[in-house]
DNA sequence: TCTGGGGTCCTAGGACCC
DNA sequence: TCTGGGGTCCTAGGACCC
């Protein structure tokens, strides 16, 4: 992209802070917020999931639920098999069961429910833009925060703790009492070190990593922690007899580059408590997609349905922020569990739905005859408008990447692309609070 | 762990251009 | 005419994250 950055950025002060903010089992949470009796209680958020239903899959388990073995992930009837549902009256589903049967526990069902977690996350962000001057947010229930300005390495008291630390409580407090969910924080002098901290001591955790302390608080920690290393690498790491992150920092970068290219190195770093990548702003999308699996593999006729249905979504949501598209892409999964993707790019970029619909349709029909476990649609090669409108419309704030300013006159007519912001509420009427225009920096 | 949805980044080959 | 090398764009797939 641009490769711009902005003045100083790239040469970050060693000695900084940063804070990781993850949210423990946020839609849980989240759940617990407007049905307190839920406290306490194992609580089990399913997407796809209808209240009195076995399908669907996990989205989110609270750690009581957690405790006897359901799984982010897993299919909501194996869930019921570990936990069997606590409500009775399936169908309602709205109350909480006083007295579950003796001995057995039971879990409480929830389907999603974003637009309200949305709205939560909306509160805890403008808070988190208060006590930081960079927030770099990642997901709905995660962000990293740039806090050297706001606080320091300094020891305070009886020297018993660090005025990072203190802060990092007061963040920490004010979610607590202004909103009412619980978060974990990590305190530390990257983002990646930030990152593992955080999740150290889930729920309700806080844990601060000194500079100079950072390759130390790694070293026995097994490779997986690191972020950027999943199942696979992992595998591939054990394999080489690379186990912990001590392990990873002391194998040979060389090897590692071999093995997994310009990462290997990279990983190593992050291993070593070396991650001199600056917190940024949340930059704005670069594609959009959505998608959606089929209960029984489908025919023809129904992937063309489900997938022209899909793409006016996409459209409708690129047409929302503010966002043309240059490349339009389908996915289609056929069983066992074989994921192909197409795509087509145009001469320049548009706002066209009907033209979504046409080339995702055009590039499915190579799959006709083929039985389909799952579509999507996605778009890609975004530009933004340039303009009041277009900062609005996400989390960007005219940071490093405030460049693509071009495509200035066509911007499109509908769209008004403050109709969804953070909240991406989306739907009509999701007019916001504008608290998030002090994202706006100038660049 | 036999599979939900929305993303990001990287790799690798081929086309095309100079 | 052949050889060569570098750069960019496009497409497909895969790993990973939440």
């Amino acid at each position: 992209m641009s490769g711009r950055t902005l003045p100083g950025i790239d040469d970050p002060d060693p000695d900084r802070i940063v804070f990781h903010v993850d949210m423990d089992c946020f839609y849980a949470s989240c759940e617990r917020l407007r049905e307190p009796a839920l406290r306490g209680e194992p609580v089990i958020v399913g997407m796809g999931y209808e209240p009195g239903e076995t399908f669907g899959a996990v989205a989110t388990a609270s750690y009581e639920a957690r405790d006897h073995g359901v799984e982010s992930a897993q299919p909501i009837s194996q869930a019921l098999e570990a936990l069997p549902r606590a409500d009775h009256d399936s169908a309602v589903d709205a109350t909480v069961d006083a007295n579950p049967p003796e001995g057995e526990s039971h879990g409480h069902y929830r389907p999603v429910d974003l637009e309200y977690y949305q709205s939560v996350a909306a509160e805890i962000a403008e808070i988190l833009t208060e006590c930081a001057d960079v927030v770099r947010k990642v997901s709905i229930d995660e962000a990293y925060l740039d806090v050297t300005d706001r606080t320091a390495w300094r020891y305070v008291n009886d020297g018993s703790r660090t005025l990072a630390e203190g802060y990092a409580r007061h963040v920490k407090g004010r979610i607590a009492e202004e909103v009412g969910v619980p978060a974990s924080v990590g305190v530390a002098p990257n983002m990646s070190a930030a990152k593992v901290a955080a999740d150290h001591d889930k729920p309700d955790g806080l844990v601060v990593v000194e500079p100079g302390a950072v390759a130390s608080f790694l070293a026995p920690l097994s490779v997986e922690v690191v972020h950027g290393i999943g199942p696979v690498t992992a595998d591939r790491l054990a394999d080489m007899g690379v186990d912990t992150a001590a392990d990873l920092a002391a194998a040979d970068p060389a090897a590692l580059r071999e093995a997994f290219g310009s990462r290997g190195p990279e990983l190593r770093d992050r291993a070593r408590g070396v991650d001199d990548r600056a917190v940024t702003p949340t930059g704005r999308p670069k594609s959009l997609s959505r998608e959606s699996a089929f209960a029984e593999p489908a025919d023809d006729d129904g992937k063309r349905e489900t997938v022209s249905a899909l793409a006016s979504d996409v459209a409708a949501r690129a047409g929302n922020r503010g966002a043309m598209y240059r490349t339009i892409g389908i996915k289609v999964v056929v069983p066992p569990y074989d994921t192909n993707t197409r795509e087509r790019s145009l001469s320049g970029p548009v706002d066209a739905p009907d033209l979504v619909e046409e080339v995702a349709l055009e590039l499915l029909s190579e799959f006709e005859g083929e039985p389909a476990r799952k579509v999507g649609v996605r778009v890609s090669n975004l530009s933004f408008a340039s303009g009041e409108q277009a900062r609005l419309a996400g989390w960007d704030t005219g940071g490093p990447d405030g460049v693509d300013a071009e495509h200035d006159g066509d911007r499109p007519a509908s769209g008004g692309a403050d109709a969804d912001r953070s909240a991406d509420a989306s739907g009509p009427g999701a007019s916001g609070q504008s608290s998030l225009d002090q994202f706006d920096t100038d660049t």
